[in-house]
DNA sequence: GCCGTTTTCGGCCCGACTGTTTTCAGTCG
């Protein structure tokens, strides 16, 4: 996503969240919300929006919100936001990301204990205070407790947010003379799954110097502050606190040390570990020697940014083992969407036009069953009458390949909710979990194993239904589910959601070692969501994963052979 | 704050689940 817009949506939801809490009228946080959601999913040039009519031609922007909107890419700060800050502090926002907790109950807590950050909140769960809370009892606070652990153990940005600040950053590092390149390291290089801090690597023109530059200067930038070299490298580094409370490390090379400067960089720890087992030292290496010839010294192919975490993937390079892995080029379709028939925003021919455009030969409609609340899905009838629609659809595009389906939900017994020769009659049936995932380990392994044995079933969406930004529910005992899925030939999903990128990518490393059959699917909402499938390439990446082993490797008549045969 | 074959004011998304309850508010999707 364009980080303009996401700077502006980001704002935009700060500006909703503070207003309900101040008790401002609800509808202005409604409409700030709304305009923050379609600037996300706009489709095309955002910056040609910009420029035109100041973002206006998006529906629920007009004059003051397109105002705020260039006063926030303009200057990099928001004076509305800031004077809401004035009576709310923002850090009370981070409550919200605490599961359970709303807008109400944090306003609440904030007014009654003076607790507004999530150290404090902590504090306050463990002493007991909480309990003092109307509606807040022991199991609340246990409640709070477990979800910031799992919080601690899962935080960070994800992908596609990271992804955006570096690319504005490295745009404004890019522009100063005396830098030749600008590259992420890190995990952001490695595409884990959340980025807790952001690096980037700047190789300098000449011998490194960076006293001239003025990064205070830069757009986004709140503080600069230097901070002491590590083990890691002794290369000058400088931290930058971004407006967005984001922290960026910043690590000056000069161009000779720039092929060493990304092998230690971008880690991880135990795959470096396992280069230095085999005589990799800090150092020690010739200068000008880019990374490929560092590797190639130690007697290594190149090994891909995503597979350098455990180790392993040493060995396997060292055995001629590693995977050829997959390209976002070599996923010819998708076999996960939505449309406006339930909660997508564009309509089924755009959202084929749009898969066209990609260069893809098949697309799966999977529009929400109608037990799902909020969303208005789709029941029999509903799925007659989209059919319908589907199939004027394909006669207008001959050449590609239009599947009919549906994403199913699975109740809390782990029955689905469309009778089966509903469901028989479709394409493709994905089967997912939405609601009741506070549940515990074994009753979600019960739902989604009985799901997986249904023999309607064509994939599992989403499996462990985590949010990374927000919702950490009990992992289901997925050995489990993949050995079932395995034996009954149901497909496991790769969501691309950067918020779910579910299956996890140490999951999908044991699916394949399993041979269970895997899609990465978009999981889009509109025709700019099908572009989200390239995180879920990243995450199939980290789980070794090469096209042969995606449904959604194969061609068009794969496809159609495995998923309309049953017709 | 936005929007309009209910167009310059009045309405804007809703239903299940949960932990706290003794009749329900808040959260979430």
């Amino acid at each position: 996503m364009n980080w303009k817009a996401q700077a502006i949506a980001h704002v935009f939801d700060q500006i909703a969240d503070l207003s309900e809490i101040s008790g401002i009228e609800p509808h202005k946080s409604y409409a700030y919300r709304r305009a923050a959601r379609n600037i996300r999913n706009v489709q095309g040039s955002f910056d040609r929006l910009l420029e035109e009519d100041g973002l206006q031609g998006i529906a629920g922007v007009g004059p003051a919100l397109a105002s705020k909107a260039r006063e926030i890419i303009c200057t990099g700060r928001c004076e509305h936001l800031e004077r809401l800050t004035e009576k709310v502090p923002i850090s009370i926002l981070d409550l919200l990301q605490v599961e359970g907790l709303g807008l109400k109950t944090a306003a609440l807590i904030h007014q009654t204990l003076g607790v507004s950050t999530l150290d404090e909140l902590e504090g306050a769960a463990r002493e007991g205070r909480l309990r003092q809370i109307p509606g807040m009892g022991a199991r609340r606070e246990l409640g709070i407790l477990d979800s910031l652990q799992r919080k601690r153990d899962h935080g960070g940005m994800t992908l596609d947010w990271a992804d955006g600040v570096a690319a504005s950053l490295s745009e404004s590092l890019a522009s100063h003379e005396g830098i030749r390149d600008v590259f992420p390291v890190g995990s952001l290089r490695r595409r884990s799954e959340t980025i807790g801090l952001l690096e980037l690597l700047v190789v300098s023109q000449g011998d490194g110097s960076i006293e001239d530059l003025s990064l205070e200067e830069l757009l986004w930038v709140r503080e600069v502050r230097s901070t002491p070299s590590e083990a890691r490298s002794s290369w000058p580094r400088l931290e930058l606190v971004l407006e967005s409370d984001e922290i960026c490390l910043i690590h000056f090379v000069p161009p000779e040390a720039a092929g060493e400067a990304m092998v230690r960089l971008t880690g991880a720890p135990a795959h470096l570990e396992r280069l230095e087992a085999l005589g990799y030292r800090c150092g020690e290496v010739p200068g000008g020697a880019s990374e490929e010839e560092i590797y190639l010294r130690l007697g290594l192919p190149p090994i891909a940014p995503e597979l350098r975490e455990l180790g392993d993937e040493v060995d396997a390079a060292l055995e001629g083992t590693l995977p050829r892995l997959v390209n976002q080029g070599d996923l010819r379709g998708d076999l996960h969407c939505h449309t406006e028939w339930s909660d997508g925003a564009a309509s089924i021919e755009d959202m084929v036009t749009a898969a066209q455009q990609r260069g893809w030969q098949y697309l799966a409609i999977t529009d929400h069953s109608h037990s799902l609340p909020v969303v208005q899905g789709l029941d029999a009838a509903g799925l007659r009458k989209q059919a319908k629609e589907i199939r004027s659809v394909r006669k207008r595009h001959p050449g590609f390949c239009l599947l009919h389906g549906v994403e199913v939900e699975i109740g809390a017994d782990g029955s689905l909710d469309l009778p089966d020769e509903v469901l028989l009659r479709l394409d493709v049936v994905v089967a997912a979990v939405h609601t009741g995932l506070r549940g515990s380990s074994e009753k979600t392994t019960h739902r989604l194993v009985r799901a997986a044995a249904h023999p309607a079933v064509d994939i599992i969406g989403h499996p462990t239904g985590r949010l990374l930004s927000s919702r950490h529910p009990e992992t289901p005992d997925l050995e489990k589910l993949l050995q079932v899925c395995r034996d009954s030939g149901t497909a496991v999903e790769i969501n691309s959601s950067p918020d779910r990128l579910d299956l996890p990518w140490r999951w999908v490393r044991r699916a394949r070692e399993l041979g269970v059959a895997l899609v990465v699917n978009s999981d889009a909402h509109s025709r700019h969501g099908l572009g989200m499938i390239r995180y879920g390439v990243d995450c199939a990446r980290k789980g070794w994963c090469s096209a042969g082993d995606l449904l959604n490797g194969s061609p068009a008549s794969e496809i159609q052979k495995r998923f309309t045969s049953r017709l």
